[in-house]
DNA sequence: TTTTTAATACGAAAATAATCGTATTTAATT
DNA sequence: AATTAAATACGATTATTTTCGTATTAAAAA
């Protein structure tokens, strides 16, 4: 699978939130953090439907994306690679450091605890 | 802190295992994982030098090169960044994500309850 | 001492990513 | 129907990153 750029992963993330939307829509949204201008954004959207990493319909004057690739399957490839570069492979690092980032919800923490249970018991 | 590039971390996550090296001692190891002239680790190298994020010791002619930034800063920041462009800023997902790659050992599962029990009870 | 080897320095080129200006087209407004 | 507004297309420019060739220098070997 093909990285990302930058520029890239924020607009797909929209996309992932959004579902769908114009290159209109995900340009206010970047323009609210950051400053850039329309046709920034039209380009990279048009660069990533040229990847194929989105789709588009044409319909209508104004064309909507949709995500084309998975947010799992690109949190899944980016978390690898970070974690071969950048913690020389542990998970259980990397987990621990995202963990002491900020302190996670009382709920999240149980959701995890859950997670791990299950992930025992499969091994078993 | 500035994001170190791609070539930059492969490059710093061989000094945080070595803890020093030569760029010779470099080039290995990346030329046995990438196909990759000497003069261009050298040269990335010397711009790690120039940026601070490595200091080099020239005593002999042979340089040989330290880390400065701190293998957990930067972990920290990467994991940050990843977080908000790529998991929508939850670190219970990113956690997860990280935890479902690929089975942890027992150890690594206990040391995990363990941090999370403490980080519980600190927030308490 | 001469030659060869191995290192750094430096700058330019190539590759990749991001930005923007302008032209064109389509739809909406007047 | 004419004008204005809003969209895409396209190409060029800029910025960043990576790669590499060549010169120079220092040490080791012959």
């Amino acid at each position: 699978m093909n990285k990302p750029t930058e520029a890239e992963l924020e607009i797909l993330s929209l996309l992932w939130q959004l579902k769908e939307a114009s290159v209109r829509q995900i340009h206010e949204r970047l323009a609210a953090v950051k400053d850039t201008g329309y046709t920034t954004t039209l380009k990279i959207m048009q660069i990533m439907h040229a990847k194929g990493m989105v789709e588009r319909d044409e319909a209508s004057r104004t064309h909507i994306y949709r995500p084309l690739v998975k947010q799992g399957d690109t949190q899944k490839s980016l978390l690898k690679n970070l974690m071969t570069t950048a913690f020389g492979g542990s998970t259980s690092t990397l987990v621990m450091q995202a963990l002491g980032q900020e302190k996670p919800s009382k709920a999240e923490i149980d959701e995890i605890r859950a997670f791990l249970d299950n992930l025992e018991n499969d091994n078993a």
